[in-house]
DNA sequence: CACAATTTTCAATAATTATTGAAAATTGTG
DNA sequence: CACAATTTTCAATAATTATTGAAAATTGTG
């Protein structure tokens, strides 16, 4: 059956195991697991593959593979694949990690730290009197998580925007 | 009921709105609403909070205080107030958000980066063919992947490690 | 060590989230 | 425009995860 049978994994068995470790993952930073699984798939796959590729190597139905499809299309994780003369869709993968992880990025931060820096803003704003202990503390809480939350937005911001060589030249060279 | 009834939020509705967020946000990251809303409340709290008084402000049960309680801790991300001659436990929330932020990463860190690394690093290690357009995809791939993890782990590191002034002054010089 | 106060555990249940799959919609082609 | 291939939608259901609450364990004190 494996040619190989002396090694410890076949090549389906370790793309196996990253899909599935992939999928560990992304279900603890919530995301869904046949997202996370989906785009793993797509990451080690050398050609395009179909949605009938997917619900029949993840073992998934119709519906959720074109959920999930769309959802990583959204994200900017996958593209879509054309082939002239034929109606069904093939999808790829983005391989660049930089590109990839620029897209994470933007993806969850405005989902979640914009909303949040709104609603900082927002609390932080409220007016109150500086004699009450329990009203400094409120304030003063607020005002450090808005300065966290400026320093990250920022942060992420040049990293989205960053060109691939100051990327890794200023991170390499600050970090390693 | 509310002494200052012009004002657009009374400070416990100030709270109980950012105690709300927080734990939004800690859902959409893989994280217990409760648990973020346990800690958003802490954070914000001027005084040292008991079990119960956890209970009454979140409507949840003795069982969930007691758990999230323990995680939290667990996570360092509060601490244990004794008062002497009292049996009752008392909880503050660790207020500086870089300290906030190292627990997390350590948190995190530990439990799913450090464990994606060991599975890449065996993955990757797998031998193969290199005349094999999907062997040589997935092996790749994988190396990309591995890359972006290690400075990942390391960047983290720094920050984690990283003295308060240290953190500051390079971050915001380098960002800002 | 007995007792009361408090915390922890964990099986049962509730709440939430993910998935299915059939029906409807869309798309391209003769 | 009819038809077949394919995708999308979404109500129903399954699977998962969070929460409860009562019983057991722990802790400190007389």
């Amino acid at each position: 059956m494996n040619p190989t049978d002396n090694s410890p994994l076949t090549l389906a068995e370790a793309k196996a195991q990253f899909v599935h470790t992939w999928g560990v993952s992304g279900a603890s930073w919530g995301v869904s697991k046949t997202l996370a699984q989906v785009h793993a798939l797509l990451l080690v796959s050398a050609v395009a593959l179909s949605t009938e590729d997917l619900m029949e190597q993840l073992k998934i139905s119709r519906g959720n593979a074109s959920m999930t499809v769309r959802e990583l299309l959204d994200w900017g994780l996958i593209y879509k694949e054309l082939r002239p003369g034929e109606r069904r869709e093939y999808f790829v993968a983005e391989k660049d990690m930089l590109q990839v992880t620029r897209c994470i990025i933007r993806a969850r931060k405005r989902r979640e730290l914009d909303q949040m820096k709104r609603s900082l803003d927002q609390l932080a704003a409220l007016p109150g009197d500086p004699a009450n202990a329990e009203y400094r503390a409120f304030h003063s809480a607020l005002t450090d998580i808005q300065q966290l939350a400026t320093v990250s937005d920022k942060l992420l911001n040049r990293l989205m925007h960053a060109e691939k060589s100051w990327f890794w030249d200023k991170f390499i060279k600050l970090f390693m």
